[in-house]
DNA sequence: TAATCCATGTTGACAATGTAAAGATTGAGG
DNA sequence: CCTCAATCTTTACATTGTCAACATGGATTA
């Protein structure tokens, strides 16, 4: 199937495709046709699998954002305490974004994580990652004996989540002269 | 100078146009040739100010910059003390993304700020928001009377700017229900 | 089995866009 | 008045997203 006139897994090579080009080479010189030829396909063959380029670009963030929910499902699934879990996930979220600071800006330049999250069932509402941290954080609670009103609840998930979204952002600018290295554990900024 | 063969002031007219154009449609519909258009130009008129595309879409990002920092500067400008300036800030920052959600996107999307920052001069090293946070928390620390080393400052001011940041970043993200009223200074997320 | 259908690919076309080259226009300074 | 350089226009070309018409072939069904 591989030189048939039917490709078999077109839809998947195109995603995989897409992500090589803006690994290698950044988001703005990903063009449809640059991804349809190298699957060796036409340039309008993608059409058959995406209405339009836009939705091309929301499968590939649906994909690097599974990619993302791996690594912190990983990161949390070893620790003792839901404490220690977010803190996991606080030090992921920032080793994952400075091993791959394209991916920050890919996934959350344009800031509209409406369309690819909503192609993702699965999501329901929150957005993964803060699904997670939100079921870790009730887990905390729980585990501390803590009782809370919802609103300060949700306050304090903005907090963390801004803390560490916000670091990510500044690790990822390029332009920022930082001192610090965020991949290593023992820069503690989190703590 | 209106309709004579030279514009007499085309840079600054493309650059408000482009901004005109940013506000009305958002960035990805911004082309050189509607730009030069607004301007009643030809569509390679552009090309006597701005070396490309790019060129000119750091000159809206500094201009835009520049109105971001008239605005911090005036919040920090009537506080009495240091601390107020800083929660001061933070107030405003998130008020003016909230306010535009999509100049948080054209001025971070692409998470390149050092375009734009070496075109000014005045810029000095630090992105201005951050020179201005500095300063202010150098204040801080006189009017406290506190002495920390180097590297925890640092650290304070990454804290700072992440918190805030981040905050804005969830703010200006379409498809996050969020309870808040970011311009209601009522939220008291910051303190 | 043979006919049919439809998902999947191809080809060709078009408009929008960024950009380069060559030339026109005009105001400022010698 | 003349020249020159900055500014603007025209023309041209390659890239790109998208559409429409058509080709292919595996699966379904008569």
């Amino acid at each position: 199937m591989a030189d048939s006139y039917h490709h078999g897994n077109l839809r998947q090579a195109l995603i995989d495709a897409g992500i090589k080009i803006i690994n290698e080479s950044g988001e703005e010189s990903l063009s449809l046709r640059k991804v349809a030829a190298e699957c060796n396909v036409s340039h309008a063959a993608p059409y058959a699998h995406f209405k339009s380029k836009e939705e091309l670009i929301d499968a590939i963030k649906s994909n690097v954002t599974d990619q993302f929910m791996e690594e912190l499902e990983a990161a949390v699934s070893d620790k003792a305490t839901a404490e220690e879990a977010i803190i996991a996930m606080g030090r992921t979220y920032l080793t994952f974004f400075s091993r791959n600071p394209d991916y920050f800006v890919f996934l959350f330049g344009k800031q509209n994580i409406n369309a690819h999250l909503q192609m993702n069932k699965d999501y329901k509402n929150d957005y993964p990652p803060f699904a997670l941290l939100k079921k870790m954080y009730k887990k905390y609670l729980e585990e501390k004996g803590i009782e809370k009103p919802f609103e300060e609840q949700e306050i304090d998930l903005i907090k963390i989540w801004a803390m560490v979204h916000g670091m990510a952002s500044i690790a990822c600018m390029k332009g920022v002269k930082s001192s610090f290295d965020w991949n290593d554990p023992d820069e503690r900024l989190l703590v």
